[in-house]
RNA sequence: GGGCGAUUAGCUCAGAUGGUUAGAGCGCUGGUCUCACAUACCAGAGGUCGUUGGUUCGAAUCCAAUAUCGCCCA
């Protein structure tokens, strides 16, 4: 027996287990099927499950389902990240409540405890996956630092280095004194923030008068070697060659010319930082300049800060702006708004330094990745992320690697301190060859996304040259989201070139972010996080998927409130009640009839109507058009389905009349509910497991197994869906009738048709009818329009409701007189375009027949209305 | 500063390659506990598609400008 409310959360367990069980989810090596892969984009291992997972793994999950159902070789490959910053920050979160440091460990025993720690709590996130019951091969779960994974780093890392394009060197990098490690250009993210602009006088040497220069960063000024004027600026041309003294170093630095300087800019003076600012490092090194560290890597001035020395560096631009002050050298400051880089995992404010870091080359690299794209081996949708990919491609620098934390893939790279020679090697080394002294490995890692850029190939295996390998690469989708654009895909899709030959992914689906429903990013520290485990603890799995899959529009950002997911939920136990109410007709013991043309026209309506939605469905996953999906199953299955045809057939098969075969329609129930059923799973796998394994004699074990329904031609019949629609259309009229002139749902009328040549087909359908629209008496006349009646015309055909006793006139005189002004509108507006030569010149044939058509249905229709007008007006004495 | 996107009903959003009387869900109004479902059923109200030009026989849809909002990169 089914319940009145269906109720998710036992089944949810019981079907995952299932299908783990059956190893359903496992793909086979090799196959005689076609293959369809996709790789995950690995969550963090220490993670837990976000909205943004929720929408990702949905959209993932109803593809691989999609695909299996259609008969693929089916991967969807799991796994997680390591997230080399992000988890060793965590782990050291939980040492300081202890009072401890990493360095009071030691690194060894750190990276103990940090393997413990993903032991313990990396089981997490993949659990929360299996409830968002995704269909994930676990028999092939990675984790970035598995030793196949790391191997295969050391590898990439080795031929790198040895083709020069891995190099290690002195730059200027984004450093982030919290993390106390380099970050990538990516990592530092650029935010706006409310500052000031600060005008330092600079004496001149020679004692004639000062260069005013304007920085928004005054505690560098230590670390200034020149100040820099555009050599075309008549005010300050003259100086160029000059000195300038330094205040409070106290030291003469010179005045250089450079174009770079925007004369507008500030005073149009700048001072140069090269060891502190990406664009004057690069002055710096046109200039041959000197370069002077002033703050540490704590983020505390150094001994160059003379007095200032271990100072906070926002505390020493307090202080020096005082000094500045006393000493009459600050002319004024002004308040600027700047874009400060913060460190993407803490959001501390990151300090350009020049730093010794390894780095990797990134233009050969991306020349082939951009071609790749362009030509496109890959294709990324929406194509409106093309641009987006090639802008940064287009404009790539070199990627810092190298990462001061211990959490990660070491760089394999050994040093010998007695005769310094370095060794890069994939296996571990201790002797130097040369001077038998002893070797010290690089004691930085890799930047986490070295090793996840890698993901689609070594998963799969890699350098080993594996069945899956040849089976599955390259992988056929990737899902993922735009935020990870350049941190992820770009790399991806040029180290797949580089080292597989060919790209990783055929295509990639960019979808968009979910945010609150007011439009916000949702965040811990706004508070305004919508916990995807606490939804589908409320509504279900099946809700929560079907909602995000309703709303994951394409190019759009996805805006979830609760109520969203709570109307879902409804549609979901919809399902629930229309399956068990199909279900009690089919009946368990019935040995139903094979399909096939049924007299009865809703059997026929119906199974042409899937058809269509069968295509619809298939082509909008193929597309990546999911809301589309989604709606388009909302919207038959309540509005066609439970809406018409279920109560259509309930006279057939309660037996109130014997006109039809039973047995027919009971098959053809059997069969679009089974259709339905499987159009749902890969969106709600799981209460259409659970309704499946209720249908008497299901073909397969479980769904999931089961064929995809394919769009079948011959069942499409357009006749019927005309015939269908006329009836549906004479219902509604009846019932507008009925609810717009107040008659109570309970009471029987009786209902006059002129059917103008429907006649036969209402007639067979007559009880339907009657019962559908609370009908009475239905008689149909060819004469005219009985007096005294409330009137409806659907396509010709008129209705009539008889008023005595039934109608208050004057309701429906307003019922008529609300519509006509809206048919004269759109009289007028056909009969100027039909009227217009271009018009009629220009359009084809058939909107200009479609448009005539409409013009003499309305006209029809008005005139009809006005008779029927007339006559109520002279009955109500107007 | 450069680039991209958005602007459609009270709210949240759909509306591939221009031809619909511009749709949905929620909310709202009126009526129903009708034997699958009140997490339901029936009916209804509500939009000159941000603004201004242009292309076209025809524009929510294409083009240009403009306003507002958002994102990315510097």
């Amino acid at each position: 027996m089914m319940e009145r409310v269906f109720n998710p959360h036992t089944i949810e367990k019981i079907w995952y287990r299932f299908w783990v069980e059956k190893e359903y989810f496992v793909a086979e090596g090799s196959s005689s099927k076609p293959s369809f892969s996709m790789v995950i984009p690995p969550p963090n291992v220490t993670g837990s499950l976000h909205m943004g997972h929720a929408l990702n793994n949905t959209l993932q999950d109803i593809v691989a389902r999609f695909k299996r159902m259609s008969g693929f070789n089916t991967l969807w490959l799991p796994g997680t990240d390591h997230a080399g910053i992000a988890t060793q920050n965590v782990v050291e979160r939980e040492l300081a409540k202890e009072g401890l440091t990493r360095e009071m460990l030691g690194r060894e025993k750190f990276i103990e405890m940090v393997w413990e720690w993903k032991e313990q709590s990396g089981g997490i996130i993949v659990e929360q996956l299996k409830r968002l019951g995704s269909s994930c091969d676990w028999s092939r779960e990675r984790f970035t630092m598995d030793e196949g994974l790391s191997k295969a780093v050391r590898e990439v890392f080795v031929r790198l280095y040895q083709e020069g394009l891995i190099y290690r060197g002195n730059y200027i990098i984004n450093w982030c004194p919290r993390c106390k490690t380099a970050l990538s250009d990516l990592e530092a993210e650029h935010e706006e923030t409310k500052g000031y602009l600060y005008y330092i006088k600079y004496p001149l040497a020679d004692g004639h008068g000062h260069l005013t220069v304007a920085t928004t960063r005054p505690e560098t000024m230590l670390g200034d070697t020149a100040v820099a004027v555009n050599p075309g600026d008549e005010r300050y041309g003259r100086y160029v060659g000059k000195e300038v003294i330094l205040p409070i170093a106290e030291k003469k630095i010179p005045v250089i010319g450079d174009v770079y300087v925007d004369i507008a800019f500030g005073t149009g003076a700048l001072k140069v930082t090269p060891a502190h600012d990406f664009n004057d490092f690069e002055i710096g090194k046109r200039h041959n300049l000197g370069v002077v560290k002033v703050i540490d890597d704590d983020g505390r001035m150094n001994e160059n800060a003379v007095h200032y020395k271990g100072m906070d560096r926002f505390e020493c631009r307090e202080k020096i702006v005082e000094e500045l002050q006393l000493k009459g050298l600050l002319e004024k400051i002004e308040p600027y708004s700047l874009g400060v880089g913060k460190c993407y995992r803490c959001k501390t404010v990151v300090e350009p330094a020049l730093s010794l870091q390894w780095f990797l080359t990134m233009k050969p690299l991306a020349e082939p990745a951009i071609e790749a794209v362009k030509v496109h081996r890959v294709r990324i949708i929406p194509e409106m992320w093309e641009k987006v990919y090639f802008e940064w491609m287009e404009n790539i620098k070199d990627w810092c690697i190298s990462r001061q934390i211990w959490w990660g893939h070491r760089i394999p790279v050994w040093y010998c301190d007695k005769c310094s020679k370095i060794y890069v090697s994939v296996e571990d080394l201790s002797i130097c060859e040369e001077c038998k002294g002893a070797l010290r490995q690089e004691s930085d890692v890799l930047d986490t996304w070295f090793s996840s850029g890698l993901w689609p190939f070594t998963t799969l295996g890699w350098p080993e040259d594996t069945d899956d390998l040849k089976t599955f690469y390259p992988t056929s989708l990737l899902i993922t989201g735009f935020d990870i654009l350049f941190f992820w895909v770009a790399r991806m899709i040029m180290m797949g070139i580089r080292f597989m030959g060919d790209v990783p992914f055929r295509e990639v689906y960019i979808h968009a972010l979910v945010r609150d429903a007011e439009g916000k990013k949702m965040s811990k520290s706004k508070g305004n996080v919508i916990d995807p485990l606490v939804m589908i603890d409320k509504y279900g799995t099946d809700a929560f998927r079907f909602s995000l899959t309703m709303l994951a529009a394409q190019g759009r950002d996805i805006l979830l409130s609760e109520e969203r997911i709570e109307g879902t939920r409804n549609f979901v136990n919809k399902i629930w009640n229309a399956s068990k109410l199909a279900l009690s007709f089919i009946e368990s013991s019935a040995t139903l009839p094979t399909l096939r043309k049924s007299a009865f026209l809703p059997d026929r309506w119906i199974r042409s109507r899937v058809q269509k939605v069968i295509r619809e469905v298939t082509e909008s996953i193929d597309t990546y058009r999911f809301n589309e999906t989604a709606s388009v199953l909302y919207s038959f299955i309540w509005h066609e389905f439970c809406d018409w045809y279920l109560e259509l057939i309930k006279p057939n098969l309660y037996g109130k009349v014997a006109i039809f075969n039973k047995d027919t329609t009971r098959s053809i129930l059997y069969e679009t509910l089974s259709d339905i059923l499987k159009l749902l799973h890969p969106i709600m796998p799981f209460v259409t497991e659970e309704i499946y394994q209720r249908l008497p004699s299901h073909e397969k074990d479980s769904i999931m197994v089961s064929s995809f329904p394919e769009f079948d031609e011959t069942q499409v019949d357009e006749e019927s869906e005309k015939s269908m629609d006329m009836i549906m259309g004479v219902i509604d009229v009846v019932r507008n009738i009925r609810g717009e002139t107040g008659i109570a749902p309970n009471v029987r009328i009786k209902v006059i048709v002129r059917a103008n040549g429907y006649q036969s087909l209402l007639q067979e359908y007559e009880f339907y009818i009657k019962e559908l629209a609370r009908i009475e008496h239905l008689v149909f006349t060819g004469d005219n329009a009985p007096e005294q009646s409330a009137i409806g015309i659907y396509k010709g055909v008129e209705v009539f409701v008889p008023i005595k006793g039934m109608i208050d006139v004057s309701k429906e005189l307003g019922r008529i007189e609300k519509e006509l002004p809206k048919i004269e509108e759109e009289m007028e507006r056909l009969l100027n375009k039909l009227n217009n030569i271009a018009f009629r010149e220009k359009a084809p044939p058939g909107v200009i027949a479609k448009s005539e058509a409409n013009y003499g249905d309305l006209r029809e229709k008005r005139e009809k209305l006005l008779v029927s007008k007339n006559v109520l007006e002279t009955l109500s004495g107007n």
